[in-house]
DNA sequence: CGTTTGACTACGC
DNA sequence: CGCGTAGCCAAAC
């Protein structure tokens, strides 16, 4: 499917749900993807399939435009790790800034979405913006509800 | 003007 | 748990 017909506008939505992310938690391009609503003329199938690389493209288009205030750091791939190249300068900054937020990477240099993970504007913003219900940066297995655990 | 290349993911070994 | 692949297309080379 073709990208979106306005991805100018399309780049200021994702923007502009970056910058409801709080410091110390992260998203993906996946729940962002997930939260905006296909665009017109693009099929649903489609759109979720390759939203999560518009989300992507979107974030690659930050620093060259006037969006210098997004918080590009929090966005991360389904995995929890950083989508940059490995040796670049950028994926370096990404971390650093991340951990100088609080935000643990593990040894293979991913992060617990299950710690870590965003659940979402609230509500209302969602509703006021338009803005579809995240889907959950899961793993509800490891967080087990009920399981008590003593000190 | 043909090729390569992505700030993605889910899936299969 | 890690690596390769498909699907998709605009842009940079």
């Amino acid at each position: 499917m073709n990208f979106p017909p306005d991805s100018k506008s399309y780049f200021e939505i994702v923007w502009k749900i970056v910058r409801e992310i709080p410091s110390g938690v992260v998203s993906t391009y996946g729940q962002l993807a997930s939260m905006i609503p296909p665009p017109p003329g693009v099929e649903e199938a489609d759109y979720e399939r390759y939203g999560a690389v518009w989300a992507g493209k979107a974030m690659n288009a930050v620093s060259s435009a006037d969006s210098d205030d997004v918080p590009w750091q929090r966005v991360v791939n389904s995995q929890g790790g950083v989508s940059l190249p490995a040796d670049s300068l950028a994926a370096a900054e990404q971390r650093q800034r991340l951990v100088q937020e609080g935000v643990a990477f593990s040894a293979s240099g991913k992060i617990n979405l299950n710690t870590y993970g965003w659940d979402g504007p609230p509500a209302e913003w969602l509703r006021e913006n338009r803005l579809l219900t995240p889907k959950p940066l899961k793993k509800p297995n490891e967080d087990k509800p009920g399981q008590m655990r003593l000190f």
